[in-house]
DNA sequence: CCGGCAAATGATATCGGTATCAAGTTATGG
DNA sequence: CCATAACTTGATACCGATATCATTTGCCGG
C-alpha cells in the first residue's frame, strides 16, 4: 500500500514516493528497497541497480526523520554561538564565520546536519535531541560550558584549555601567540610594552600569559592596560589615557586587531608614530589589516582549521572514541607596525 | 511496555522516559501525555498539570524525530550560505552573521530550527526534507536560486529583486542608498563623482542604478570604475589608476565599506585629501568604518531585521499564506568623509 | 540423490509520537 | 427520570524507515 493517494489523473498528490512504493514497482520488499539504497552486502548487485534507477527516476527522497526514529539518533550537531551583538563581543567578529564553515564542510561531508542556535534558542528540542554540541566561546566563567554540559550530550567547545576542564576543548594556542609577540618586541629592541585587553576571557588571559611570561625571561615587566571593549574607539581611549598618565611606553600588544588599529590612531593623535616611536602587534589577522595603513602586524590563527577540527573531534566523541583536547598553532604576520 | 530497559539496580539505561512512560505514571493512556503536553484544550487542567510535573521530574524529552515523522514535515528551515573564502566576497563579510542572527532568532521563536549549509553541502538529505528555504545571495546570473528553486521547497532569497522574479525576496533598498549618496554628493558641491564596484552583483548594479537616475536628475554623469574585488587594496587600486589617467574627480560612491577605505589610502596617496578634494562614501557601515580616520560616511542596513524579516517569510510561505517580496529601507550616515 | 552451506529475500516488530473516531462520564434541562 | 450536550479519555492505526530472525533458492561435495 502506498501512502501517496493518486487524484483521479493518476498523478501523485504532494508527495514524494517512498521505501513502500519503490518496493511495490520492483517487486520487492522495503526492506530490500532500504538495504540497496544503503549500500548492503546483502543485495545482489543487479537488484541494487533495478532499484536505484527507480529511485532516480521516480525522485525518492530518504524520509529523514522515519530514520532518525529507528535508529534512535540524529544525525545532528548543533552549533551554539553568540550571536547577540555584544560590547566585547560584536556579532562582526570573524572568528564565528571562519569556525562555522569548516564545521559545516566537516559535519556535513560526513552526513551529519548543522544545526544553528543562540545560547537563548538552545533550549529548544531539536538542540536536546542532537547527536553532539559545539559550543563557539566559554562564556564567562565558563557560564556556558556548565549550562551546556548538563544536556549530557557529547560537548566540544571553543575556546582557552582551562587547566581541571572535563570536556574537550578545542582553540589556538593563545600562550605561543603572546610569546611570540613577546619575542618581536624584545628582537626590535622595545623595553617598555604594554598589553592591552580584558583578561577575564580566558583566551586573552592566556595571550597575556604567554607575553608576560616571555618577557620575563627578558627581565621585561609589560604593563597590562584594562580594556573591556574590543573596539577601535576603545583602543584609542587605552593609549590616550596611558599619555595623560605619561606613562611611558613603546610597544603594544593588543588583544584584538579592532583594538590595534584604534591604538595606533592614538597614538598619532598624541603625535607619535608608528613604528618609529611604538611598535603595534593585534591578534586575529583579520582581513583589513592588512591593508590599513599602516599595514598591521598581527597573530593569525586559521579559524577554518580549527572549526574543521571541533567537527571532528564531535564525531569521533559521538563515536564514543577516545578525544583529548586541542590547540592549533598559531603564526606571527610581520607587517609595517 | 516501556523502551527504557533498567538495569539491576533499577535505574533508567541510556535513553529519557517516553509519553508511553510517563503515561504509566500518571495512568493515563499516551494520547493523554501528548495533549497535556501539547497544550491541547481536550484534557483536564488537572490533568495537564500533572503530567506536566511528571515529565518535569523525569526529565522527559520530546522526540522530535518521532514528531516529525508523524506530522510529515520536519520544523526545520535549511537557510544556505555561501561561506567558502572568495575574492568578492571574503566570509569576512559582516553580512552573513548579521543575516544569521536575526534568522536564527525568529525560526527558533516560532519553533522552527534552523539547519545550516553552504551551497555544496545542500545536496544533503536533511537539506531536501527541510520545510523552507532561505538563500543568502543569489549567485551569479542567479544560478544558486534557480538550482536550489528546482527543489520544490518554500524559498526566500536575501538579495536584489529582479524584475520577473518569481521567487520571493528580501533585501535592503540598494536603489535608495544609491539616490542617497547621489543627494549628499550633489548638496555637497561635488560635480565629478565616481562609482566603485563590480555592477555585475545585481545588488551592487542596483546601488549604481540608483546612484546614476538620481545624478542624472541634475544633469550630472557620474563615472563607472568597475572593480571586481571588494578589498581595500582593490579600492587603493581604483583610485591610482584614476589618478594615472589624469581623470578629475572630487567625489567616490564604493560600493563597500572596505573598497572606500581602499579608495581613501589611494587619495592620500596621491597628495590629496578626504573630504577636502574628494568626497567618499561607503556601503554597509561596518563597526570599524565609524572608528577609521577619517571617519567614514556609509549606508547603513540593518542585517539583523534583514534576517526577522526573511525568517517570517519563509514562515508564512510554509504556512501557505501570500508573501511579497520586500525591500528594506537604509540610511544614509554622514560622518566625516 | 541428499545433507549442508552460502546468497538473496522476506515477514514482522519496532522506534515515539499524533489523528481519528469511539466511548465513558457528568451536567443540564424539559 | 430520561434525553442531549459538553467534557474527558482511550483504542487503534499510522507516519517511513531498519533490525532481527526466518525462509527460499542454488550450488557443492560425498
Amino acid at each position: 500500500m502506498s501512502r501517496t493517494s493518486k487524484d483521479q489523473g493518476g498523478k501523485l498528490v504532494s508527495a514524494g514516493p517512498t521505501m513502500a512504493d519503490l518496493a511495490t514497482l520492483a517487486g520487492v520488499s522495503k526492506i530490500t528497497v532500504s538495504r540497496a539504497l544503503g549500500d548492503s552486502p546483502l543485495v545482489n548487485p543487479q537488484t541494487r541497480e533495478r532499484i536505484r534507477e527507480l529511485a532516480q527516476q521516480h525522485g525518492y527522497k530518504l524520509n529523514i526523520s522515519a530514520r532518525n526514529l529507528r535508529l534512535r539518533r540524529s544525525h545532528t550537531v548543533a552549533v551554539i554561538v553568540e550571536m547577540k551583538p555584544s560590547s566585547d563581543r560584536t556579532m562582526f567578529d570573524p572568528y564565528p564565520l571562519g569556525l562555522l564553515g569548516g564545521i559545516s564542510q566537516e559535519l556535513t561531508a560526513a552526513g551529519y546536519s548543522v544545526l544553528l542556535t543562540t545560547r537563548q534558542g538552545a533550549t529548544a528540542a531539536a538542540v536536546q535531541a542532537a547527536d553532539g554540541l559545539i559550543l563557539l566561546g566559554q562564556g564567562v566563567h565558563q557560564d556556558a560550558v556548565l549550562r551546556f554540559r548538563k544536556l549530557g550530550v557529547p560537548m566540544v567547545v571553543w575556546g582557552a584549555d582551562l587547566e581541571g576542564d572535563s570536556h574537550v576543548v578545542v582553540g589556538s594556542d593563545n600562550q605561543l601567540g603572546g610569546s611570540l609577540v613577546a619575542e618581536h618586541f624584545f628582537r626590535l629592541g622595545r623595553r617598555r610594552p604594554v598589553f592591552i585587553g580584558n583578561p577575564s576571557h580566558p583566551e586573552v588571559y592566556d595571550r597575556l600569559n604567554g607575553f608576560v611570561a616571555a618577557l620575563g625571561v627578558h627581565g621585561i615587566k609589560p604593563l597590562l592596560m584594562r580594556r573591556d571593549e574590543f573596539t577601535p574607539d576603545s583602543g584609542t581611549g587605552a593609549v590616550l589615557s596611558l599619555h595623560d598618565r605619561k606613562v611611558d611606553f613603546d610597544a603594544i600588544f593588543a588583544c584584538s586587531d579592532l583594538l590595534a588599529m584604534g591604538a595606533i590612531r592614538g597614538i598619532q593623535e598624541v603625535g607619535r608614530s608608528v613604528p618609529g616611536d611604538v611598535s603595534v602587534v593585534g591578534y586575529d589577522d583579520m582581513p583589513l589589516g592588512a591593508s590599513f595603513v599602516p599595514a598591521l602586524s598581527s597573530v593569525h590563527q586559521d579559524w577554518q582549521e580549527g572549526g574543521m577540527l571541533l567537527a571532528r573531534k564531535v564525531l569521533a566523541l559521538i563515536l564514543g572514541e577516545p578525544v583529548a583536547s586541542e590547540t592549533l598553532p598559531v603564526r606571527l604576520v610581520v607587517r609595517s607596525t
